[in-house]
DNA sequence: TAAATAGTGTACATGAATGTACAATATAGA
DNA sequence: TCTATATTGTACATTCATGTACACTATTTA
């Protein structure tokens, strides 16, 4: 079926991942991106059609490889507590450590791109929406668990956690250690009653 | 004393302290900047320097037209819950308005450029390190004076301060009413005995 | 082995962007 | 009015960046 790519196209989406979650969106042109694939313009315009369209693609990758994805793994047989608690202990640890990139592609897309970029802009709020979704669904699981009572305000519950989940991220880039980053998930969670230790 | 210039310097700071604020840093060329200005890059250059030199003038600009600068005028003479939930209130309001420019620059900014970009990094980190020194400062105060109790944690409420602060900015750029603004506020504050009502 | 096909490279035309050098201009004060 | 000087504009030499057209190359399968 015709000529082979010289190139690993999903590896080649990975690499593009850590360009834009480093150095942002405007930075990436298809230029550098195409020097870093080490193919010519033409090549990356064939295989990807668009700055725009990999650049859906690497954002599909990064949240596959994020340590918040196990959110997404929850549901009603899971302790909805323990799932809070450990995964922001987990992305916190992740998040500080030494050769992590640091901040959120979303976060640092989001603040670039949103409101701005005709195409992509509804793209990234639809992203941060199906998180606060699913932030609500969680909270909605552990009330018919039991775990959390059923007078709680799960619309606040979710914007908290979505709130503390960039935050991390965001602080990740200043002082960023690991002991502030979970010292305030904790006391975020203690407060609001989700920590289980 | 030689010619005037044929534009106002400050007007021009602050024109450009909006472009920044909406389009990001490396989206305002000088050449961009300086078609804004209607002045040529040349005089752009002789007048400011550098973009990176306008840069922190516009940063500074935008804090003293921040909602968020009366957390600067908080002392031992100030009721502090009164402080965080009035100003978080008035910041909700203000940034959710159909008018406001959403999001934050600092925030914005430190997404953008913070561990990137190489003069202006450390600047942009010490803006945000300012702000959480503020916050414990504020706590302090408000343990002087009894309204917080000596036994809370002055860097956790910090954190979780600072983190709810860039967090109606950043959620101002999404779903982002005055309604969930507050919500999440006013939750958030409850839950750590900062709020009053 | 030949044709179909997928991938690659060169070239083009064009505009954005940078920073500096130097000449032109306008104005305040002597 | 003259002159010092702050401000402005033109020009230059480069580099970055875009997107497309078309020819070239390699590989599969009939």
């Amino acid at each position: 079926m015709g000529r082979v790519a010289k190139f690993d196209r999903d590896k080649a989406i990975e690499k593009v991942m850590y360009e834009l979650w480093q150095k942002g969106y405007e930075a990436c042109s298809v230029k550098s991106l195409s020097e870093t694939l080490e193919i010519t313009r033409s090549s990356f315009y064939h295989a990807f059609g668009s700055r725009e369209a990999l650049f859906k693609e690497a954002l599909t990758k990064y949240f596959e490889q994020s340590p918040a994805k196990a959110f997404n793994e929850g549901n009603k047989q899971t302790p909805i507590k323990a799932l809070f608690t450990d995964t922001f202990k987990h992305i916190c640890s992740v998040v500080a450590s030494a050769n992590s990139l640091k901040g959120c592609m979303l976060v640092n897309c989001t603040s670039e791109l949103a409101n701005i970029h005709p195409d992509l802009s509804p793209y990234i709020s639809d992203a941060n929406k199906s998180i606060m979704a699913q932030f609500e669904y969680l909270v909605n699981c552990g009330k018919e668990r039991k775990e959390i009572t059923e007078h709680a305000n799960t619309k606040a519950l979710a914007l908290i956690l979505q709130n503390l989940l960039n935050g991390i991220y965001m602080m990740s880039k200043v002082p960023g250690n690991e002991d502030n980053l979970w010292l305030m998930a904790e006391q975020t969670l203690k407060s609001v009653d989700l920590y289980e230790g």
